[in-house]
DNA sequence: AGTGCAGTTGACTTT
DNA sequence: TAAAGTCAACTGCAC
Protein backbone atom coordinates (compact mmCIF):
# COMPACT_ATOMS: atom_id res chain seq x y z
CA UNK A 1 0.00 0.00 0.00
CA UNK A 2 1.28 3.41 -0.84
CA UNK A 3 1.74 6.03 1.81
CA UNK A 4 -0.42 9.06 2.27
CA UNK A 5 3.16 10.52 3.66
CA UNK A 6 6.67 10.24 3.82
CA UNK A 7 10.04 11.46 4.63
CA UNK A 8 12.86 11.55 2.40
CA UNK A 9 16.42 11.16 3.38
CA UNK A 10 18.28 12.75 1.18
CA UNK A 11 22.01 11.36 0.12
CA UNK A 12 24.57 13.83 -0.31
CA UNK A 13 27.97 12.78 0.43
CA UNK A 14 26.81 10.05 2.61
CA UNK A 15 26.54 6.91 0.42
CA UNK A 16 26.40 4.51 2.64
CA UNK A 17 23.69 2.66 4.81
CA UNK A 18 25.78 1.80 7.76
CA UNK A 19 26.45 4.43 10.62
CA UNK A 20 24.77 6.73 8.76
CA UNK A 21 22.14 8.36 11.34
CA UNK A 22 19.58 10.71 9.06
CA UNK A 23 18.87 7.27 7.40
CA UNK A 24 18.48 5.30 10.52
CA UNK A 25 16.35 8.13 12.61
CA UNK A 26 14.17 8.51 9.72
CA UNK A 27 13.42 4.56 9.31
CA UNK A 28 12.66 4.39 12.92
CA UNK A 29 9.66 6.26 12.49
CA UNK A 30 7.81 5.78 9.32
CA UNK A 31 7.66 5.63 5.79
CA UNK A 32 11.18 6.30 3.69
CA UNK A 33 11.80 7.45 0.19
CA UNK A 34 15.80 7.60 0.30
CA UNK A 35 16.56 10.01 -2.59
CA UNK A 36 19.56 10.85 -4.40
CA UNK A 37 19.64 13.76 -7.14
CA UNK A 38 22.14 14.27 -9.82
CA UNK A 39 21.94 17.71 -10.41
CA UNK A 40 23.74 18.72 -14.06
CA UNK A 41 24.52 22.43 -12.83
CA UNK A 42 26.62 21.00 -10.11
CA UNK A 43 28.65 19.32 -12.49
CA UNK A 44 28.88 22.34 -14.76
CA UNK A 45 31.01 23.61 -11.70
CA UNK A 46 34.68 24.67 -12.10
CA UNK A 47 36.00 22.13 -9.79
CA UNK A 48 33.79 19.16 -10.47
CA UNK A 49 34.90 16.51 -13.28
CA UNK A 50 33.67 13.33 -14.49
CA UNK A 51 35.91 11.21 -12.81
CA UNK A 52 33.96 12.10 -9.18
CA UNK A 53 30.99 11.57 -11.00
CA UNK A 54 31.79 8.46 -12.22
CA UNK A 55 32.97 6.88 -8.42
CA UNK A 56 29.72 8.41 -7.41
CA UNK A 57 27.72 6.45 -9.71
CA UNK A 58 29.42 3.28 -8.50
CA UNK A 59 28.57 4.09 -5.26
CA UNK A 60 24.51 4.91 -5.86
CA UNK A 61 24.61 1.16 -7.33
CA UNK A 62 25.89 -0.39 -4.22
CA UNK A 63 23.54 1.96 -2.23
CA UNK A 64 20.45 1.02 -4.21
CA UNK A 65 21.19 -2.70 -3.97
CA UNK A 66 21.89 -2.59 0.10
CA UNK A 67 18.75 -0.40 0.30
CA UNK A 68 17.08 -2.72 -1.69
CA UNK A 69 17.74 -5.10 0.62
CA UNK A 70 16.31 -3.44 4.04
CA UNK A 71 12.84 -3.18 1.79
CA UNK A 72 12.64 0.25 -0.18
CA UNK A 73 15.87 0.87 -3.54
CA UNK A 74 17.50 4.14 -3.56
CA UNK A 75 15.08 6.71 -5.50
CA UNK A 76 17.07 8.74 -8.00
CA UNK A 77 16.05 11.67 -10.09
CA UNK A 78 18.33 13.97 -12.52
CA UNK A 79 18.07 18.03 -12.11
CA UNK A 80 17.20 20.70 -9.61
CA UNK A 81 16.63 19.62 -5.82
CA UNK A 82 14.38 21.99 -5.28
CA UNK A 83 12.06 21.40 -8.54
CA UNK A 84 12.52 17.24 -7.71
CA UNK A 85 11.12 17.89 -4.47
CA UNK A 86 8.65 20.07 -5.72
CA UNK A 87 7.50 17.09 -8.03
CA UNK A 88 7.34 14.35 -5.27
CA UNK A 89 5.51 16.71 -2.70
CA UNK A 90 2.85 16.20 -5.50
CA UNK A 91 3.19 12.49 -5.59
CA UNK A 92 3.19 11.99 -1.83
CA UNK A 93 3.33 14.49 0.80
CA UNK A 94 6.39 15.14 2.16
CA UNK A 95 6.23 15.34 5.98
CA UNK A 96 9.77 15.40 6.52
CA UNK A 97 13.37 16.03 4.79
CA UNK A 98 16.58 14.28 6.39
CA UNK A 99 20.21 14.92 5.77
CA UNK A 100 23.53 15.11 7.05
CA UNK A 101 25.06 18.17 7.01
CA UNK A 102 27.34 19.27 4.20
CA UNK A 103 30.55 21.35 4.29
CA UNK A 104 30.43 22.04 0.44
CA UNK A 105 31.49 24.34 -1.94
CA UNK A 106 29.25 27.66 -2.28
CA UNK A 107 27.23 26.30 -5.42
CA UNK A 108 26.30 23.59 -2.47
CA UNK A 109 25.99 26.45 -0.32
CA UNK A 110 23.91 28.23 -1.94
CA UNK A 111 21.68 25.53 -3.04
CA UNK A 112 21.00 24.32 0.28
CA UNK A 113 19.60 27.85 1.03
CA UNK A 114 17.49 27.36 -1.39
CA UNK A 115 16.05 23.97 0.02
CA UNK A 116 15.95 25.57 3.20
CA UNK A 117 13.46 28.29 1.86
CA UNK A 118 11.59 25.71 -0.05
CA UNK A 119 10.57 23.63 3.46
CA UNK A 120 9.56 27.04 4.99
CA UNK A 121 7.39 27.85 2.18
CA UNK A 122 5.93 24.20 2.47
CA UNK A 123 6.03 23.59 5.97
CA UNK A 124 8.27 20.50 5.51
CA UNK A 125 10.87 20.24 8.78
CA UNK A 126 14.50 19.68 7.62
CA UNK A 127 16.84 17.80 9.88
CA UNK A 128 20.13 18.43 9.47
CA UNK A 129 22.40 15.91 11.31
CA UNK A 130 26.65 15.82 11.98
CA UNK A 131 28.20 13.30 10.15
CA UNK A 132 31.67 13.93 10.89
CA UNK A 133 34.37 15.95 12.96
CA UNK A 134 33.02 19.48 11.90
CA UNK A 135 30.70 21.49 14.04
CA UNK A 136 28.49 23.67 12.58
CA UNK A 137 27.80 27.35 14.26
CA UNK A 138 31.27 27.48 15.33
CA UNK A 139 32.45 31.21 15.78
CA UNK A 140 36.01 30.60 16.82
CA UNK A 141 38.23 27.14 17.62
CA UNK A 142 37.75 27.11 20.97
CA UNK A 143 36.49 23.88 22.62
CA UNK A 144 36.10 22.63 18.94
CA UNK A 145 38.75 19.16 19.56
CA UNK A 146 36.83 18.35 22.45
CA UNK A 147 33.58 18.36 20.65
CA UNK A 148 35.10 16.71 17.46
CA UNK A 149 36.41 14.01 20.02
CA UNK A 150 32.97 13.14 21.63
CA UNK A 151 31.05 12.84 18.42
CA UNK A 152 34.19 10.43 16.78
CA UNK A 153 34.19 8.09 20.06
CA UNK A 154 30.14 8.17 20.81
CA UNK A 155 28.44 4.88 19.31
CA UNK A 156 27.83 4.40 15.78
CA UNK A 157 24.38 4.72 14.51
CA UNK A 158 22.18 1.87 14.92
CA UNK A 159 21.58 -0.79 12.14
CA UNK A 160 18.95 0.06 9.84
CA UNK A 161 15.45 -1.63 10.97
CA UNK A 162 13.48 -3.00 7.45
CA UNK A 163 11.93 -0.42 5.64
CA UNK A 164 8.24 -0.47 3.97
CA UNK A 165 8.52 -0.99 0.15
CA UNK A 166 7.05 2.21 -1.76
CA UNK A 167 4.74 0.38 -4.19
CA UNK A 168 4.76 1.03 -7.80
CA UNK A 169 7.01 3.60 -7.32
CA UNK A 170 9.61 4.55 -10.17
CA UNK A 171 13.03 4.28 -8.52
CA UNK A 172 14.45 6.31 -11.73
CA UNK A 173 17.72 5.34 -13.50
CA UNK A 174 20.96 6.22 -12.22
CA UNK A 175 22.54 8.73 -14.82
CA UNK A 176 25.87 8.52 -16.94
CA UNK A 177 28.14 10.71 -17.63
CA UNK A 178 26.53 12.49 -20.89
CA UNK A 179 23.30 12.77 -18.91
CA UNK A 180 24.82 15.02 -17.10
CA UNK A 181 26.78 16.83 -19.50
CA UNK A 182 29.81 15.56 -18.70
CA UNK A 183 32.13 13.47 -21.37
CA UNK A 184 35.12 11.02 -20.21
CA UNK A 185 38.21 13.24 -18.47
CA UNK A 186 40.71 10.21 -19.29
CA UNK A 187 41.12 8.44 -15.44
CA UNK A 188 42.23 4.66 -16.51
CA UNK A 189 43.73 3.99 -13.40
CA UNK A 190 40.47 5.75 -10.84
CA UNK A 191 39.35 4.25 -7.81
CA UNK A 192 36.01 1.96 -7.92
CA UNK A 193 33.39 3.88 -5.89
CA UNK A 194 31.29 1.97 -3.85
CA UNK A 195 30.54 0.36 -0.35
CA UNK A 196 31.67 -2.92 -0.88
CA UNK A 197 34.92 -1.65 -2.29
CA UNK A 198 35.45 1.33 0.05
CA UNK A 199 34.98 -1.54 3.01
CA UNK A 200 37.61 -3.74 1.33
CA UNK A 201 39.73 -0.82 1.47
CA UNK A 202 39.56 -0.20 5.05
CA UNK A 203 40.08 -3.84 5.79
CA UNK A 204 43.15 -4.12 3.89
CA UNK A 205 44.70 -1.45 4.80
CA UNK A 206 44.25 -2.03 8.82
CA UNK A 207 45.19 -6.05 8.53
CA UNK A 208 48.29 -5.53 6.77
CA UNK A 209 48.61 -2.08 4.58
CA UNK A 210 49.35 0.35 7.34
CA UNK A 211 52.55 -1.61 8.48
CA UNK A 212 54.93 1.04 7.23
CA UNK A 213 52.78 3.53 6.81
CA UNK A 214 54.98 6.54 8.75
CA UNK A 215 57.72 5.91 6.06
CA UNK A 216 56.08 5.19 3.04
CA UNK A 217 53.65 7.74 2.78
CA UNK A 218 56.34 10.58 1.37
CA UNK A 219 57.36 9.05 -1.79
CA UNK A 220 54.65 8.51 -4.46
CA UNK A 221 55.90 4.80 -5.07
CA UNK A 222 55.20 3.97 -1.93
CA UNK A 223 52.37 6.03 -0.66
CA UNK A 224 50.21 4.25 -3.79
CA UNK A 225 49.63 1.10 -1.70
CA UNK A 226 50.82 2.17 1.53
CA UNK A 227 48.21 4.96 2.00
CA UNK A 228 44.85 4.10 3.09
CA UNK A 229 42.87 5.37 -0.25
CA UNK A 230 40.33 5.97 1.70
CA UNK A 231 40.06 9.36 0.60
CA UNK A 232 37.14 8.99 -1.82
CA UNK A 233 35.26 6.95 0.49
CA UNK A 234 35.79 9.65 2.74
CA UNK A 235 34.81 12.37 0.55
CA UNK A 236 31.09 10.73 -0.54
CA UNK A 237 30.56 8.83 2.50
CA UNK A 238 30.80 5.42 1.42
CA UNK A 239 32.44 4.66 4.84
CA UNK A 240 32.43 7.38 7.65
CA UNK A 241 34.60 8.60 9.12
CA UNK A 242 33.97 7.30 12.62
CA UNK A 243 33.41 3.77 11.62
CA UNK A 244 37.41 4.54 10.30
CA UNK A 245 38.18 5.71 13.27
CA UNK A 246 36.56 3.61 15.74
CA UNK A 247 37.94 0.64 13.82
CA UNK A 248 41.62 2.02 13.82
CA UNK A 249 41.50 2.67 17.71
CA UNK A 250 40.64 -0.83 18.12
CA UNK A 251 43.39 -2.15 16.26
CA UNK A 252 45.33 0.21 18.35
CA UNK A 253 44.24 -1.04 21.22
CA UNK A 254 44.51 -4.88 20.10
CA UNK A 255 48.07 -4.67 19.36
CA UNK A 256 49.18 -2.12 22.23
CA UNK A 257 51.61 -4.85 22.93
CA UNK A 258 53.48 -5.20 19.08
CA UNK A 259 55.44 -4.06 16.86
CA UNK A 260 56.34 -0.23 17.66
CA UNK A 261 56.35 0.48 13.84
CA UNK A 262 52.99 -0.35 13.49
CA UNK A 263 51.58 1.53 16.48
CA UNK A 264 53.55 4.63 15.26
CA UNK A 265 51.83 4.29 11.64
CA UNK A 266 48.04 3.73 13.24
CA UNK A 267 48.73 6.61 15.45
CA UNK A 268 50.09 8.90 12.02
CA UNK A 269 46.80 8.00 10.54
CA UNK A 270 44.64 8.82 13.02
CA UNK A 271 46.19 11.56 13.66
CA UNK A 272 45.42 12.13 9.80
CA UNK A 273 41.99 11.21 10.30
CA UNK A 274 41.93 14.65 12.99
CA UNK A 275 43.24 16.65 10.39
CA UNK A 276 40.67 15.99 7.78
CA UNK A 277 38.22 17.54 10.04
CA UNK A 278 40.61 19.93 11.21
CA UNK A 279 40.30 21.71 7.69
CA UNK A 280 36.61 21.19 6.62
CA UNK A 281 36.25 23.07 9.55
CA UNK A 282 37.82 26.04 8.00
CA UNK A 283 35.59 26.01 5.06
CA UNK A 284 32.62 25.90 7.62
CA UNK A 285 33.56 28.48 9.70
CA UNK A 286 33.92 30.69 6.51
CA UNK A 287 32.99 29.09 3.58
CA UNK A 288 34.30 32.34 1.33
CA UNK A 289 38.05 30.42 1.85
CA UNK A 290 37.29 29.07 -1.26
CA UNK A 291 37.80 32.34 -3.01
CA UNK A 292 39.89 35.00 -0.90
CA UNK A 293 43.06 34.99 0.78
CA UNK A 294 42.63 34.12 4.64
CA UNK A 295 45.33 36.88 4.88
CA UNK A 296 44.78 40.11 2.78
CA UNK A 297 48.24 40.63 3.01
CA UNK A 298 48.52 38.22 -0.05
CA UNK A 299 46.12 39.99 -2.11
CA UNK A 300 47.38 41.60 -5.28
CA UNK A 301 50.39 39.83 -4.63
CA UNK A 302 50.33 37.27 -7.44
CA UNK A 303 49.63 36.57 -11.06
CA UNK A 304 47.19 34.42 -13.60
CA UNK A 305 49.45 33.25 -16.16
CA UNK A 306 47.64 31.10 -19.24
CA UNK A 307 50.60 30.08 -20.56
CA UNK A 308 52.32 28.87 -17.11
CA UNK A 309 48.89 27.30 -15.80
CA UNK A 310 48.67 25.56 -18.92
CA UNK A 311 52.08 23.75 -18.91
CA UNK A 312 51.13 22.94 -15.02
CA UNK A 313 48.31 21.42 -15.99
CA UNK A 314 49.21 19.52 -18.60
CA UNK A 315 52.64 17.98 -16.74
CA UNK A 316 55.20 20.03 -18.91
CA UNK A 317 56.66 22.69 -16.84
CA UNK A 318 60.34 20.83 -17.75
CA UNK A 319 60.92 19.70 -13.73
CA UNK A 320 60.52 15.78 -14.39
CA UNK A 321 59.27 15.31 -10.57
CA UNK A 322 56.71 17.86 -11.42
CA UNK A 323 55.44 16.19 -14.18
CA UNK A 324 55.50 12.91 -13.27
CA UNK A 325 53.70 13.75 -10.16
CA UNK A 326 50.61 15.26 -12.42
CA UNK A 327 50.86 12.71 -15.22
CA UNK A 328 49.90 10.56 -12.17
CA UNK A 329 47.14 12.32 -10.51
CA UNK A 330 45.78 12.82 -14.14
CA UNK A 331 45.97 9.34 -14.95
CA UNK A 332 44.84 7.73 -11.38
CA UNK A 333 42.50 10.49 -9.80
CA UNK A 334 45.13 9.90 -6.70
CA UNK A 335 48.31 11.65 -5.58
CA UNK A 336 50.04 10.97 -1.97
CA UNK A 337 49.65 14.01 0.05
CA UNK A 338 53.34 15.26 0.27
CA UNK A 339 53.27 15.51 -3.66
CA UNK A 340 49.89 17.20 -3.50
CA UNK A 341 51.63 19.96 -1.16
CA UNK A 342 54.91 20.06 -3.68
CA UNK A 343 52.63 21.04 -6.95
CA UNK A 344 50.85 23.45 -5.39
CA UNK A 345 53.91 24.32 -4.51
CA UNK A 346 55.23 24.80 -7.50
CA UNK A 347 52.56 26.83 -9.06
CA UNK A 348 52.37 29.69 -6.11
CA UNK A 349 56.27 29.98 -5.65
CA UNK A 350 58.11 29.25 -8.39
CA UNK A 351 55.38 29.72 -11.11
CA UNK A 352 54.33 32.77 -8.85
CA UNK A 353 50.66 32.33 -10.13
CA UNK A 354 47.33 33.07 -7.79
CA UNK A 355 45.89 30.06 -6.09
CA UNK A 356 42.49 29.66 -7.34
CA UNK A 357 43.11 28.46 -10.75
CA UNK A 358 45.33 25.94 -9.74
CA UNK A 359 43.08 24.76 -7.23
CA UNK A 360 40.51 24.42 -9.35
CA UNK A 361 42.58 22.16 -11.93
CA UNK A 362 43.68 19.56 -8.99
CA UNK A 363 39.99 19.93 -7.68
CA UNK A 364 38.78 18.45 -11.00
CA UNK A 365 41.69 15.74 -11.05
CA UNK A 366 41.10 14.85 -7.51
CA UNK A 367 38.43 11.59 -7.08
CA UNK A 368 38.33 12.40 -3.86
CA UNK A 369 37.57 16.02 -4.03
CA UNK A 370 36.41 17.38 -0.79
CA UNK A 371 35.94 21.31 -0.59
CA UNK A 372 36.06 21.42 2.87
CA UNK A 373 39.70 20.33 2.95
CA UNK A 374 41.09 20.92 -0.28
CA UNK A 375 40.49 25.23 -0.45
CA UNK A 376 42.37 25.31 3.13
CA UNK A 377 44.87 23.31 2.16
CA UNK A 378 45.62 25.15 -0.96
CA UNK A 379 45.55 28.07 0.80
CA UNK A 380 48.19 26.63 3.56
CA UNK A 381 50.21 24.91 0.55
CA UNK A 382 49.89 28.87 -1.15
CA UNK A 383 51.21 30.38 2.09
CA UNK A 384 48.65 33.21 1.71
CA UNK A 385 46.69 31.45 5.77
CA UNK A 386 48.93 34.02 7.53
CA UNK A 387 49.08 31.36 10.19
CA UNK A 388 51.64 28.99 8.51
CA UNK A 389 55.23 28.92 7.75
CA UNK A 390 55.82 28.77 3.92
CA UNK A 391 56.82 25.62 2.75
CA UNK A 392 58.16 26.44 -0.64
CA UNK A 393 59.00 22.86 -2.00
CA UNK A 394 62.16 22.03 -4.03
CA UNK A 395 61.02 20.38 -7.12
CA UNK A 396 64.37 18.98 -7.72
CA UNK A 397 65.53 18.07 -4.21
CA UNK A 398 62.02 16.09 -3.50
CA UNK A 399 62.53 14.18 -6.66
CA UNK A 400 66.19 13.08 -5.78
CA UNK A 401 64.39 12.27 -2.25
CA UNK A 402 61.40 10.84 -3.42
CA UNK A 403 62.68 9.02 -6.48
CA UNK A 404 66.34 8.53 -6.32
CA UNK A 405 66.39 5.89 -9.51
CA UNK A 406 64.19 8.09 -11.15
CA UNK A 407 61.94 5.06 -12.30
CA UNK A 408 58.58 6.75 -11.16
CA UNK A 409 59.80 9.34 -13.76
CA UNK A 410 60.25 7.16 -16.54
CA UNK A 411 57.33 5.49 -15.74
CA UNK A 412 55.19 8.58 -16.16
CA UNK A 413 57.54 11.04 -18.27
CA UNK A 414 58.46 8.53 -21.37
CA UNK A 415 59.89 10.89 -23.22
CA UNK A 416 62.99 11.62 -21.15
CA UNK A 417 63.97 7.40 -22.17
CA UNK A 418 66.70 8.95 -24.22
CA UNK A 419 68.51 11.14 -21.08
CA UNK A 420 71.20 9.06 -19.33
CA UNK A 421 69.99 7.87 -15.38
CA UNK A 422 71.96 9.98 -14.16
CA UNK A 423 70.59 13.11 -15.15
CA UNK A 424 66.86 12.65 -15.31
CA UNK A 425 66.23 14.95 -12.61
CA UNK A 426 67.69 17.94 -14.60
CA UNK A 427 67.92 16.94 -18.20
CA UNK A 428 68.85 20.62 -18.75
CA UNK A 429 72.01 19.91 -17.96
CA UNK A 430 73.08 17.46 -20.15
CA UNK A 431 74.81 18.22 -23.23
CA UNK A 432 72.77 16.59 -25.74
CA UNK A 433 69.69 18.22 -24.85
CA UNK A 434 69.66 20.64 -27.24
CA UNK A 435 69.57 17.90 -30.59
CA UNK A 436 67.89 15.20 -28.65
CA UNK A 437 65.03 16.12 -26.24
CA UNK A 438 64.52 19.97 -28.00
CA UNK A 439 61.11 18.88 -29.99
CA UNK A 440 60.40 15.94 -26.86
CA UNK A 441 60.40 17.42 -23.81
CA UNK A 442 59.73 21.41 -22.87
CA UNK A 443 62.59 23.68 -21.31
CA UNK A 444 61.96 24.67 -18.11
CA UNK A 445 59.66 28.16 -17.76
CA UNK A 446 61.97 29.44 -15.18
CA UNK A 447 65.07 28.90 -12.95
CA UNK A 448 63.56 26.97 -10.28
CA UNK A 449 66.52 28.27 -7.68
CA UNK A 450 66.15 31.80 -9.06
CA UNK A 451 62.38 31.83 -8.61
CA UNK A 452 62.36 30.32 -5.16
CA UNK A 453 64.74 32.95 -4.07
CA UNK A 454 62.65 35.80 -5.29
CA UNK A 455 59.08 34.00 -3.82
CA UNK A 456 60.94 33.93 -0.15
CA UNK A 457 62.05 37.65 -0.15
CA UNK A 458 58.86 38.68 -1.36
CA UNK A 459 56.80 36.45 1.14
CA UNK A 460 58.83 37.25 3.75
CA UNK A 461 59.15 40.87 3.13
CA UNK A 462 55.16 40.83 3.35
CA UNK A 463 55.03 39.04 6.59
CA UNK A 464 57.17 41.64 8.03
CA UNK A 465 55.02 44.59 7.13
CA UNK A 466 53.04 46.58 9.21
CA UNK A 467 49.71 45.26 10.69
CA UNK A 468 50.32 41.41 9.39
CA UNK A 469 51.13 39.79 12.88
CA UNK A 470 48.05 41.72 14.10
CA UNK A 471 45.94 40.03 11.00
CA UNK A 472 47.72 36.98 11.53
CA UNK A 473 46.31 36.58 15.66
CA UNK A 474 42.75 37.19 14.43
CA UNK A 475 43.17 34.54 11.99
CA UNK A 476 45.10 32.71 14.39
CA UNK A 477 41.57 32.96 16.96
CA UNK A 478 39.02 31.88 14.08
CA UNK A 479 40.95 28.82 12.13
CA UNK A 480 44.40 27.86 14.38
CA UNK A 481 44.52 24.22 15.88
CA UNK A 482 44.67 24.29 19.52
CA UNK A 483 46.08 20.51 19.43
CA UNK A 484 49.33 20.57 21.15
CA UNK A 485 49.73 16.59 20.92
CA UNK A 486 49.57 13.99 17.86
CA UNK A 487 52.00 14.30 15.27
CA UNK A 488 53.56 17.43 16.74
CA UNK A 489 53.37 16.40 20.24
CA UNK A 490 56.94 16.88 22.20
CA UNK A 491 59.74 14.30 21.69
CA UNK A 492 61.35 13.68 24.71
CA UNK A 493 64.38 16.28 25.77
CA UNK A 494 66.96 15.03 24.61
CA UNK A 495 70.16 16.79 26.24
CA UNK A 496 71.89 18.55 23.39
CA UNK A 497 75.41 16.62 22.07
CA UNK A 498 76.80 20.00 21.18
CA UNK A 499 77.97 22.69 23.64
CA UNK A 500 75.42 25.89 23.20
CA UNK A 501 76.31 28.89 22.78
CA UNK A 502 76.08 31.26 25.34
CA UNK A 503 73.34 33.90 23.41
CA UNK A 504 71.95 31.13 21.84
CA UNK A 505 67.94 32.23 22.26
CA UNK A 506 65.69 30.20 23.48
CA UNK A 507 64.40 26.94 22.16
CA UNK A 508 60.77 27.59 20.79
CA UNK A 509 58.15 26.06 22.56
CA UNK A 510 56.75 23.35 21.83
CA UNK A 511 53.69 25.02 20.63
CA UNK A 512 55.29 27.30 18.55
CA UNK A 513 56.87 24.14 16.55
CA UNK A 514 53.52 22.87 15.88
CA UNK A 515 52.18 23.21 12.46
CA UNK A 516 50.38 26.49 12.68
CA UNK A 517 52.43 28.65 14.66
CA UNK A 518 50.99 30.67 16.91
CA UNK A 519 51.58 34.32 16.40
CA UNK A 520 54.65 36.28 17.85
CA UNK A 521 53.68 39.20 20.11
CA UNK A 522 54.32 41.63 18.96
CA UNK A 523 57.19 44.03 20.74
C1' DA B 1 101.28 9.41 18.98
C1' DG B 2 99.60 13.90 18.86
C1' DT B 3 98.48 17.90 15.89
C1' DG B 4 96.67 20.38 12.04
C1' DC B 5 93.44 20.57 8.63
C1' DA B 6 89.92 19.91 5.06
C1' DG B 7 85.78 17.94 4.42
C1' DT B 8 81.52 15.95 6.45
C1' DT B 9 77.72 15.65 9.59
C1' DG B 10 74.14 17.18 12.37
C1' DA B 11 71.75 20.48 15.23
C1' DC B 12 69.83 24.69 15.11
C1' DT B 13 68.37 29.33 13.06
C1' DT B 14 66.58 32.10 9.50
C1' DT B 15 63.85 33.02 5.63
C1' DT C 1 54.24 18.86 5.61
C1' DA C 2 60.55 23.09 3.48
C1' DA C 3 65.04 24.60 2.38
C1' DA C 4 69.12 27.30 2.93
C1' DG C 5 72.49 29.03 5.92
C1' DT C 6 75.45 28.80 10.06
C1' DC C 7 78.18 26.82 13.51
C1' DA C 8 80.73 23.47 15.80
C1' DA C 9 81.72 18.70 16.53
C1' DC C 10 83.39 14.91 14.27
C1' DT C 11 86.18 12.08 10.86
C1' DG C 12 89.95 10.64 8.21
C1' DC C 13 94.32 11.51 6.80
C1' DA C 14 99.11 13.36 6.37
C1' DC C 15 102.95 14.34 8.83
Amino acid sequence: MKPKSIQIVWFKRDLRITDHIALTAAASTGAVLPLYVAEPDYWAGSDTSSRQWSFIRESLMDLRSALAGRGQPLVVRVGDVVTTLSELHRQIKIDRLWSHEETGNRWTFERDIRVAGWCRQHSVRWTELTQNGVIRGLSDRDGWARKRGQFMTASMAPALPPMQPLERFDIGPIPHLHDLGLSSDCCPFRQIGGLVKGRERLKSFLDSRDANYRSEISSPITAETTCSRLSPHLAFGTLSIREVAQATDQELKKNSGVPRARRQSLLSFSSRLHWHCHFMQKLENQPELEFINMHPAYNELRVDDAKRLEAWCRGETGWPFVDACMRMLRATGWINFRMRAMLMAVASYHLWMNWRQPGEHLARMFTDYEPGIHWPQIQMQSGTTGINLPRIYNPVKQGYDQDPSGSFIRRWVPELSVVPDALVHEPWTWEEADQRLDDRYPRVLVDYKEAAKRARQIIWSVRKSESYQANAKKIYERHGSRKKTGLFRAKNPRPRQTVRRADAPQQLTLFECAAEMRPKPIN
